[in-house]
DNA sequence: CCGGGTTGGTAATTCGTATAACCCAGCCCC
DNA sequence: GGGGCTGGGTTATACGAATTACCAACCCGG
């Protein structure tokens, strides 16, 4: 017990001893090292000796040497909790092992005293790298101590502009989206929001003036009582779409901002004996994969690439982040499902 | 570039020199070793030095003297895939951080390639332990070389016997369903299952011998007509609510063996003009928050304790894991929503 | 039979930290 | 005035792997 490292395992000295040779030949042989000549009897012996005794590599006494380690930091304020969040680490650790990397996660929840503690950790470990990783796209401030290492920010952007970012192209989501009803001949088209167009939001300002910027090139005056506040929630979702179609003048398609909204949407329409698409059109955002693929009739979605996302953050690490402080925009697919049809006026004019 | 540990940092050597004092009385106090006098001046040059020069500690250094690393590695077959399973993380993570120690995350698959590489990767970084967990509740084999540190299986029960295993308790769980309704007045109570009950699926299985009991207690003869299997999603709801409550005899409650099962329920029952819980009581199980809380109206479920069972698999690697595989139980309260009310018959009879 | 090349390996050092063992100056006390 | 204690530090070493420099033996040609 009072030795250290007591039950550290098999080391190179071990398996030298075993081998009848030289802790350096061990080293050489095991790794195949360029440039030396060693008989094929003396490889054989090494390498059964190493197998015989389970020899594995103490990945401290390398990182001691060699100064990086072959781990990468993963901060983010949810790791897990938010319910699509989850492929976005999904995608960097994929990435990161392909690069023989391993993840070191922390979900900080926020806390900001937890959040600098694990950061101090993971620097002390020798992280060849941190993901800085936001639970919504916005405009965020990335600890200073981050300027020690290769960093890049996750689904979100950084303010200060020091590290490179990676977000969704919300505004070419928007504009998509609605493009999408337009052509399936709709005129009237609400959209419920998650959130003031003049927050700091970028998902509400962004799919907002992609919504705006399709109606005028379809030219098409938009109707401001057509864009409605919600909170990004079913209830806003709900209250917002019973409000819409109860309304003097209702829409045949709402874009929903996100979907769970839309799901909302589908429960006030279900409510008012509304049916989906024949009455009412819809279009979600986030192609959330617990609800999206699962209401009836399927909700057409926008999808939120975090799989692609992730791996590219841990590529940016790995290319060594040229450290400037550009936004990569990810572009988010359509995914057609079946809450979009043409609207009832356009097909009995025909 | 040549010379290893090239941007290597501030080492004990420079706080050492720049307070003008030997490397040894740096780490002592730095790291306040017991039994050890310095002066008052001293502590305060080397602290000041420290600071100053941003010293952090190596912990590759630390660990190869010391033996153990502060990392814990997790391995699961899907991090975060399953929507609810990222609470399971959560919980893990934070017991770990109350003890200074850092996850090792792997997200494998399934891929037993992935896991057996990352297996070894995390022991060459001697983890303090490993967590084995699964996405869904099963008897799993875990892989041999998990013997060589403590190890406990989260989520599924090992099969060999050699590791503490956490479970939820799946028995309780049905038999609180299947009372709560019986509490409620109700004698017809069906169950959608999510899959066979001679399966190896232990929620499955332990969830209706729950059920079964909770009848029998209460004097009722099961039957079979009444028990369906289901497949977990919500088709396997939907599909088998339809043809209950279009049966002879339809049940005035459906105990559902998950959320998923119950929200295809939900559609199922709005097809036929039913009503929750009015003309139906529902029950659910897992409480997944992306759906139970949002459905209308609320889903009265049984939360599956993913949190603290995440706490309790890393205190049990904390506290030596006393390398028998007994299993713990986690009990499943139930989360009380809107979706039970007294059988219509039981209420008019009054 | 000596110089030079090749073959097959080894000794020694380095990374940064923790700690056991030791050392020295000053002071007290008998 | 010498022995012993105490305060205040230092020296040396180990942890495990990688790597550079070096060395010994052998072979071959002239």
């Amino acid at each position: 017990m009072n030795r250290p490292g007591s039950r550290s395992g098999t080391t190179m000295n071990d398996v030298a001893a075993a081998a009848g040779v030289s802790q350096a030949t061990v080293s050489l042989v095991l790794n195949d090292a360029a440039g030396t000549r060693f008989s094929e009897e003396t490889r054989r012996r090494v390498n059964a000796a190493a197998h015989e005794l389970g020899y594995r590599t103490n990945a401290h006494a390398k990182v001691l040497r060699d100064g990086v380690a072959g781990m990468i930091g993963f901060v983010g304020d949810f790791v897990a909790t938010a319910p699509f969040a989850g492929k976005i680490i999904e995608g960097a650790q994929a990435r990161a092992w392909e690069a023989g990397l391993l993840l070191l996660t922390v979900n900080t929840g926020g806390d900001k005293a937890l959040e600098a503690a694990s950061l101090e950790t993971m620097l002390s470990y020798k992280v060849a790298g941190v993901v800085y990783a936001a639970m919504y796209h916005r405009v965020l401030d990335v600890p200073d101590v981050l300027a020690e290492v290769p960093a890049v920010v996750l689904n979100s952007r950084d303010r200060s502009g020091r590290f490179p970012s990676i977000a969704p192209q919300e505004e070419l989501g928007g504009y998509t989206a609605t493009k999408r009803l337009l052509d399936a001949g709709h005129k009237r088209i609400a959209m419920i929001n998650i959130g003031a167009v003049d927050g700091e939001l970028p998902a509400a300002v962004g799919r907002y003036a992609g919504y705006l910027r399709a109606l005028k090139e379809a030219g098409l005056h938009p109707d401001p009582g057509l864009h409605r506040i919600g909170d990004g929630h079913e209830s806003g979702g709900f209250d917002n779409a019973l409000a819409l179609m109860t309304g003097p003048q209702p829409p045949t398609a709402i874009f929903c901002a996100n979907d769970r909204t839309a799901w909302g949407t589908y429960q006030a329409l279900a409510q008012l004996g509304l049916s989906i698409p024949h009455d009412v059109s819809l279009v979600g955002f986030d192609n959330q994969e617990t609800l999206a693929p699962h209401l009836r009739p399927g909700l057409t979605t926008l999808e939120l690439p975090f799989l692609e996302m992730g791996r590219r953050a841990i590529e940016l690490l790995l290319a060594g982040a040229e450290r400037d402080g550009s936004t990569e925009y990810f572009e988010c697919p359509l995914v057609e499902r079946h809450s979009v049809t043409a609207p009832l006026r356009f097909t009995h004019s025909h």
